[in-house]
DNA sequence: AATAATATTTAGACAAATCTAAAAATTTGT
DNA sequence: ACAAATTTTTAGATTTGTCTAAATATTATT
């Protein structure tokens, strides 16, 4: 398997792990950063060798075969995370690019030695889990905190954009995972959160709120 | 630079990178399994960017500029082997093929991370000198033992041949980098050398002694 | 120094991955 | 349900890195 190839197959997953859900080409292309008609040739290709289920203008979706190849990916890539803020000292913002690379290296045993020398880790430092030898993914009951009810308190323990320029945020902020939260009141006009955050009170945009998720106590 | 221009540019280097001396087609061909008309399309690539000193039929050279690009994937190269040695407990004989996937990740701040992780190793699990961020080399006095005189004692600092063969021999002998030898007798018939190492009393081939590196005491 | 052997380069082809522009199918709006 | 808008596919071109086979240059031999 190529690179591009493995590209293909996460911007897949990313897109439609839930079930049997078809990703539409267009979809594919917006997310890869490529045109329509590159995908249409890949996803031919990837259909040729059985790892994507595909009829013309009909979407695609990730064969078992696929998913499989798909799960690995994204347990290299988000264990390489886990190493470069651990080990490396990286911050959390910092990490993606290098693990889009680090992600392709070929090889079982640098992966599960890797993923012992962290101890296997079960997420990654944005709060995802990272999927086992076996594919099996470790769920955690997690509620953006603009869903959450007034007055819970809970962990932060991921969030849902993991772009720099929200990262960055969190950390000005000193908001990380793990801090304790307790949600003490929404504003109904612009849907801004009051929250008690590491005994600091704090008003937090919409936006904010959207994109932060908790575990409840 | 793509890595098949990386890979161009590391296999010039091992194959001349003493002084100004210039390399041919065919070598580079041998040395990277392909053709020699291959050799000579991306040689008038990497002589086209500035990497490297090409003229008809007369052989190729490293420029600054492209020795300095060798100088990082051989640095890169040899950290990644300390790493997956040092780390992740693979043994010297496995780390190559790994090595050269990883000496490719583009990133500063990841090696020179690695490096930091690592304490600034000045060599390699093969007893090779692992180039600093400028590019300086520490080179070590270090002599085949097949040409070491008669009741010398050192220790052992390096491989000439890294073959998995000629490791998986040196294991099994219980001889590694750092163990302290004696050279006892050497026999004219066969060339064979009676050692103390580890306070054994072994004999080894001709071939095994002029691949085995002695820094004298 | 002429010829034979070897090394190198050129010419032309191919696969992978992408693109643009145009054609075809599907979906949407009224 | 039909026209308009959108999505998707096809056709043909491009780049990178490779190959084979043929041509050319260099080196070695007698």
């Amino acid at each position: 398997m190529t690179h591009s190839e493995e590209n293909y197959l996460k911007a897949i997953y990313h897109l439609g792990n839930q079930g049997t859900k078809s990703v539409s080409t267009n979809a594919i292309a917006k997310q890869m950063m490529t045109k329509p008609s590159s995908v249409t040739d890949m996803v031919k290709r990837l259909s040729e060798k059985g790892l994507v289920n595909y009829k013309k203008y009909q979407g695609v979706s990730l064969s078992s075969e696929g998913t499989k190849k798909a799960l690995t990916i994204v347990r290299k890539h988000r264990l390489w995370e886990v190493f470069l803020v651990e080990k490396l000292n990286f911050s959390w913002d910092e990490v993606h690019d290098v693990a889009e690379q680090l992600e392709h290296i070929k090889s079982e045993e640098l992966i599960d030695s890797l993923d012992a020398l962290l101890g296997f880790p079960k997420f990654d430092p944005h709060g995802d889990p990272i999927p086992g030898k076996d594919g099996t993914i470790t769920t955690r009951d997690k509620h953006l905190l603009s869903q959450l009810p007034l007055n819970t308190a809970g962990v932060c323990v991921g969030v849902k954009d993991s772009s720099a320029a929200f990262l960055k945020f969190l950390d000005k902020n000193n908001i990380a995972l793990g801090n304790h939260i307790r949600l003490l009141e929404r504003e109904e006009f612009d849907n801004s959160h009051k929250v008690l955050i590491n005994n600091r009170e704090l008003r937090l945009s919409n936006q904010i709120a959207s994109n932060l998720y908790i575990k409840k106590d």
